[in-house]
DNA sequence: TTTTGAAGTCAACGGATGTTTACTAAGCGA
DNA sequence: TCGCTTAGTAAACATCCGTTGACTTCAAAA
């Protein structure tokens, strides 16, 4: 109370911001939406992860469909944000870091995001342009070619496998899998890059 | 009409058999958890593929989960049953051909249901102890120690990148990989599989 | 043939889910 | 300060879902 017209002062937080429960909402779907898949999770949920009323589900984003919908294109974006449009790392260890990463965070995993369905024609639209250019990304990284199909098809073997061993990870209690940290899942997932993409 | 009693005199198919049709259910709720998962598919929608009256699903299974959790034991015996007690096939290239084996049948198939979860405790009991089993006896048949602990990991890595390419290939329509021939996926898994659980 | 228990049908239930509508209140410009 | 636009709320609606209980029909035993 006593700070509150510093709070205003320093980034103008509108008590009421539009943007700001948007972004909200959107952040606890993806999470919801990753970990429990699309059927499982309710929009009351979602809403009250995000400490906002349900209503505003359907003015924000019209309907659970359409947040689904905003999720995969906002995760989307921020994989072409933070690997830029530049190739994809290109060694081998780099690429299986990359992979191992969030996992061992607490972050929700883009991959697994994209094996969850909707149902809905548009949003598999959205997640197969993401997993085609994925896989293009991580053919081209390893200097394939863009019209070797074999190249492609190994790249797209890469990127399931990782989309797997994400899911298996966090869903199942499997043991060692689920608790090994980045440095034990490393080593056998540069290996996996090393033998699926090697240029030869 | 005319071979009526020659029916019944072969095989005595009741028009009212228990067996039958609880097998019928299962065998629609086996497809329908597998395409859709478990919180997608209607008990109604399963009773409508096996061309059976709804209220037969509480009856002979209990309930919904009842009958998720029938039909991964199920899953779990057909699989014991093909791939016996015996340690698994020996050579890379065998099991890459086991996994490259047809989606809608298989261990595919198989492998995808184990990635669905209904949030029950018992049926999460019974997912992890089918893949515990079958990475331990992957890890076994590629010559590694029971209490290898990294040849355990490398072993559950190749389940789930089985998995994740089998829940990729059925769901996304992602080409080359969706429509890849078991004699184009052979190649890469045999890779992956070789690099992956080579006993060094 | 009659009886009896099991197999199958039908309709309804309580509850959850996505969505809408009418309403309140906060913020900004005049 | 007043008024209007917009953010947020509360409640209800319509539908779907899993499940139940009473009823009917069939087939085998007596």
């Amino acid at each position: 109370m006593t700070d509150l017209e510093d709070e205003r002062a320093a980034t103008t937080p509108r008590r009421r911001d539009a943007a700001k429960t948007r972004q909200l909402l959107l952040d606890a779907a993806l999470q919801r939406f990753t970990r429990d898949g699309y059927s499982a999770t309710t929009v009351r949920d979602i809403a009250d992860d995000a400490g906002v009323n349900v209503a505003l589900i359907s003015r924000y984003f019209k309907s659970k469909e359409g947040l689904f919908e905003a999720c995969l294109t906002s995760s989307v974006d921020e994989v072409k944000r933070t690997t830029g449009d530049s190739p994809l790392s290109r060694t081998p260890e780099a690429i299986a870091r990359q992979i191992a990463g969030p996992c061992t965070k607490g972050l929700p995993h883009h991959l697994v995001l994209l094996l969850r369905s909707s149902g809905d024609e548009g949003a598999d639209r959205i997640r197969l342009n993401l997993l085609r250019s994925y896989a293009e990304r991580l053919a081209a990284a390893v200097g394939g070619s863009a019209d070797d199909e074999g190249m492609l098809l190994r790249a797209q073997v890469v990127l399931a496998a990782a989309a797997g061993i994400a899911l298996l990870r966090t869903k199942s209690g499997l043991e060692p899998l689920a608790s090994a940290t980045e440095e034990d899942l490393v080593p056998p997932l540069r290996d996996l890059v090393d033998a699926l993409l090697k240029p030869h």
